[in-house]
Formats: C-alpha cells, structure tokens, sequence
DNA sequence: TCAAGAAACGGAGGCACCTCCGATTATCTT
DNA sequence: AAGATAATCGGAGGTGCCTCCGTTTCTTGA
C-alpha cells in the first residue's frame, strides 16, 4: 500500500547493475564493519568482483556509500524486531531486540568518524534513521506492554536514553560484554512488577 | 623538577635543515591561502625545492604542517600590532591592524575545514593562539586610550566580539570589503567621545 | 684542514583516489 | 529472432599520499 509507483523516479535499473549496486553494498558493509570508515573502495570493488568504475557510478563519493550501507542496516535491524515480535513472547523479543541492538552499535563505533561527516552534510539521515529506530523500539515495547510481560508505567525516552548510554561509553575491550549485561539488567527492571511477574 | 635539561630536545638544527623547513612553511603559507587545506603537499615540496621526504620529516601529518603555518602567521600579526604602534599614533594603530586582521581571516577562511580538526585534535594550538591575539589587541587599545584618542569606557571583549563576528559571516563575494566598512565603523566608535574628539 | 660520524636529503615504490571513454551487455523494436 | 540503442561495465592513467632507505651534506674533533 505504500507505493503504486515509487516516490522517486527510480527508473529500474538493468539487471546486471542493481546485482552489482547490491553486491557492492554487501561487500561494503563487511569492509566497513572491519577496517572502519577508511577501507579501501578500491578493495570492496575487487572483492565484489567489479571494476572501480562501476563503484563509483553507483556511489559518487565515499560517503554516498556510506550513508547506503547505514540505511540499509537501519532498515535491517528495524526488520528483525517484526521478525523476532512474530515468533517470540513479546519481552523476549524485545529483549532480543535490544541485544541486536547493540551488535549494531558495536559495528558501527569504527567508522563514528563517517558517520559523523555523514550526518554533519546531511542531518535528514540522521532523523530519519533515528525515527525508525525509535519506532520499532515502540512497536515491541507497547506489545510487551499489552501482553503484561512488561511494566506498563515506562517511557519510551528512557530506554532510548539507557540505549544511547551504550553508544557513548568509551571504547574498552569488555565494551560489549558490559553492554549486553546492561541491556539484560535493563530488561528485567522492565519485567519486574509487570501483570505477569509475581508483582 | 621535571628537567635539568630542556623540555623539548630542540637541538639545533643542522644549518640545510632550518632553511628546508623555512622553505616550506613559506609555501606552505601560501599554497594553503590559495587551495584551502586540500593543497598537494608534493606540489609545495616541489615549489620548495625539496624532496617529499623532506617535507614528511619536519611535518610528519598535513595537520602538523598547518598547525605550524597558522601558528607563524599569529605571530606574524601579532608582531605586526607592535610595529604599528612604533610608527604610528595609537588610535591609526589600532585601526589598520583590525585591517590586517581582516585580511588575516580572509586567507584563512579557505582553511576552515582543516583548521576545525586542528582545533578538535589539539584545542590548547587554538588556546594560545587566541590569546596571543587578544593580547596583542589589549595592548593597541590601552595605549590609545591613554593617548585620548579612543574613548576610555570600552572593553577588549565587545571588539573581540565584533572581529569574530567577522569570522562567521557567511562567505559571500563582498565579504572583505563588507568587514574593511565594519571595521572603520567599529573605529569611528570608538573613537567618538574620547578626549581628543569634538567630545 | 680533513676525516668520520651524524643528520638530512630526496625520490622510487606501493597503494588509493577518481575520471574518462572504448568495449560490453541488457533491453527494446520491428 | 536479430539488429538497434542505450545503459552499464571496467580498467588504464594521472595524481596524491606516505614510507623506506641508499646517498649526500653538514658538523665536529683532532
């Protein structure tokens, strides 16, 4: 119901170049999520196995494909919480939810640099993103709420607050230790004195 | 006590090392007024009449490069402050050297980008050099007040104001001259109801 | 003054960036 | 189905970054 047609005149491309447009941002996520920001464009069209060119007609400057590689796993992680909301309780998919959550962020503290040229150019991104994020969030957490396996007395705000926490601590070894633990702890001052808890 | 020697080594340079490096903070200078922070750092070594390695001894990142470049020209226009008020009567002192301060932006503007990550990596360069300005400032217009020829009852602070305000105007064709007209305003101010004037 | 050692030079080499355009398809037309 | 056409591919090429190290030049001490 979303598009008749599509918001963007988006001719379709030819077969051979959306298989090598989505080779190429495949490739690209990985590359970043190792090397950081600065990974060679280079070395991501001889992994996807395309000529330099075709890399940058699809993507004109570096950050043009960065910001494709963010929305898309943007897209992806707010995805996986309708996936997990269908096949789990509610607080456990949320619970899940929110640990993802933290791979996500994990990938994405090496190229903080990027990033942050990327929202200063084009802070739309950013809002966008970040909607999205907070909204898939909602979903899970009024679901959790109206099943009664969580509290129903919390805000939104506050765990977005709790999960940004995460992404602003320093960057030491155990980071991601400490911040699954966080969220589990976080999850069950969620569940205590819900419907279904002994209260 | 933290030395009996020196804090920093500083050991004399060999005499064909100082003037290399002279050399090439003199391009340096100049290829950064005009192609912004982007300038070929081979194309100055070769103007300079250096090798590359060369340049990349004394300046180990482009960052230490412009450091040293933005540092000389401060120092350049702060001296200037002093030269002026040699030779001339302090309020005609304090005037041209907002002039020259003026154009000092205006070589700088193209910089900007690379100035901000000068000023993020290492804020103490921007400490000082900041300043040094205000200093030199400070001591042009207290001799012109003594002098009578501005009035008495101004703070270093609002001009400072005023001259950053000429930073962060937006870069439009006019801009020079549009500053070189608001500083010989902000001139006449000051120099109105000072004992030397009509009063 | 000269020779040895220290310091500085400078450019070749390896990698990455980005552009440009002839060769290669995919898709459309008849 | 085969040609026409337009979109796409891909890599050579020119430039810049930065490192490494053999060669040159300065300085010092006898």
């Amino acid at each position: 119901m979303k598009e008749a047609k599509r918001p963007a005149p988006a001719k379709r491309l030819r077969a051979d170049a959306s298989r090598n447009r989505e080779k190429l941002i495949g490739i690209a996520a990985i590359e970043f999520a190792e090397r950081g920001g600065s990974a060679s464009l280079e070395e991501i069209a001889r992994k996807a196995g395309v000529g330099i060119g075709t890399l940058y007609r699809h993507f004109p400057t570096r950050e043009h494909l960065v910001e494709v590689v963010y929305r898309r796993e943007v897209e992806v992680l707010c995805a996986a919480a309708d996936e997990l909301a269908q096949h789990n309780a509610p607080d456990v998919a949320l619970a899940e939810w929110m640990q993802r959550f933290v791979d996500y962020i994990a990938a994405k503290r090496g190229m903080a640099n990027s990033l942050r040229i990327l929202f200063d150019a084009n802070s739309e991104v950013f809002a966008n993103t970040a909607g999205m994020i907070a909204s898939a969030l909602q979903r899970l957490v009024d679901a959790a709420v109206a099943d009664g396996s969580v509290r129903s007395d919390i805000d939104i705000s506050d765990i977005s607050q709790a999960l940004s926490g995460i992404y602003s601590a320093p960057d030491t070894p155990d980071w991601r230790d400490r911040s699954r633990r966080l969220v589990a702890l976080l999850m069950d001052g969620l569940r205590w004195g819900s419907a279904r808890s002994r209260r």
